[in-house]
DNA sequence: GCTACGATAGAACAACGTTCGATGCTGTGC
DNA sequence: GCACAGCATCGAACGTTGTTCTATCGTAGC
């Protein structure tokens, strides 16, 4: 697909890319500072080449988020196809699951394109394909399957997402830390008025300082012991 | 906060506008177009002023879309402050996200900014209390309460981000319903080899033709099944 | 009537995605 | 060796966006 092999040296003046480098560049871009970083101005100077280049590879932004979103799901496919079975199909699904959501970590803006366009993204339906294979081997129906899957997607991009907002200004600033930040926000909670807020109160201490792997753990949980249920399996 | 009422006769030249009016036709922008459609100056345009007029009332478009979003929480917030409470608490919390996934599937744009900043969003942290307040009935421990109430707010959010996908040009266009554009996907699955997509094979016939909110409600069932394990209930 | 200020608006700015047209590079047929 | 074709590149320009600047209007209080 790409002919041009890269020879970087020479002071050349045209620079040479590849479908590889343009994911790349676009993969660390976003990986460096996140969404609102990349744009084709800043990502053809990181390439070194002129902007309209990036045009003879992708179509427009859409495509480029799509195919570089499915690039970086690509190593997270390979990652959990490392993954051995156990005896224990639903066992399994929370380590493809929890595999999942670490690799979110540590691309927030991963949240955002997750399994958005199965067409470009073909490594997001192998990924698909992937965990649905566990729940053929529960005692299910197809429909039932088909639901369970969904299921499992729906809380890791409920978390995703939840991890991919934009930081305000003065976290990425890094006037204040994300925990700072956060405690504030606890903060301002505790100053509400107990009697309208009995609930805030109650968890307001589980809120500050809480561990978003926790919480996505929690969530992961629920839903799998209803999994296990469903299936009529007694425990692990 | 508003002073000037609105007193629209007269074939005047200068547009007086209010704070509510102003996220009203946000509302409405976003309603019937999608979040593309909303820019300051189609904006100004349905509120007959000028751009920079809208800036009096807000700071920026982050802030314009929180408020938006908390305006019509607002009024979903309405419709499940009106719902009754059962005997079962789960019964209730599974009400409560029936409602809220009712709501976003009316408006699928909701799905991307729901729940994003309980700062600028005070009816957001209205909601979750509320929702909170039906885990404090079931026997749980204050982190258990905490990471439930995220755990169902993250699966309507799951659900939710699948809704808001704007959908592909040729379905806006009305070349294509949404119903045809799945089906167009299905077919495309059903050509790929059975032996390296088994699952995919066994679930096609129910993802083509699917209904989303059953794909929500069994998300849900689940997330809730696991819940009532956890506060030791047996059944309903 | 004058003034202070709440509220409005047009014009300009910078940044973005995208398109256009021209230009360079490289392998192929003679 | 040379022209040609087409792949690949790039600078400049276009239209649209969020946002800011500055000037202006209208009304409440003296």
């Amino acid at each position: 697909m790409a002919h041009p092999q890269n020879r970087p040296g020479q002071g050349r003046r045209r620079a040479s890319h590849s479908m590889e480098s343009v994911l790349t560049e676009t993969v660390a871009l976003l990986d460096e500072a996140g969404a609102p970083a990349l744009t084709f101005r800043a990502l053809a100077q990181r390439l070194g080449g002129g902007v309209a280049s990036i045009y003879w590879y992708v179509a427009n932004k859409d495509e480029l988020l799509d195919l570089a979103t499915d690039h970086v799901i690509g190593s997270i496919l390979a990652d959990i196809e490392r993954l051995p079975d156990s005896d224990d199909p639903i066992d399994d699904l929370r380590a493809m699951a929890l595999a999942l959501f670490d690799a979110i970590v540590d691309r927030p803006w991963l949240g955002a394109y997750f399994m958005r366009n199965t067409d470009a993204q073909s490594n997001s339906l192998r990924l698909y394909e992937r965990l649905g294979r566990q729940t053929l081997r529960l005692d299910l129906t197809p429909r039932q399957r088909f639901h369970a899957v969904s299921a499992i997607v729906g809380v890791v991009v409920g978390s995703a997402v939840d991890l991919g907002q934009e930081p305000p200004q003065e976290v990425l600033d890094g006037a204040v830390d994300r925990d700072q930040f956060l405690g504030r926000a606890a903060q301002a909670w505790r100053e509400l008025d107990p009697k309208d807020y009995p609930f805030v109160h109650e968890i307001i201490d589980e809120f500050d300082g809480h561990d978003d792997a926790d919480q996505f753990r929690s969530a992961l949980e629920l839903t799998l012991a209803g999994l296990r249920l469903q299936a009529g399996q007694a425990g692990a």
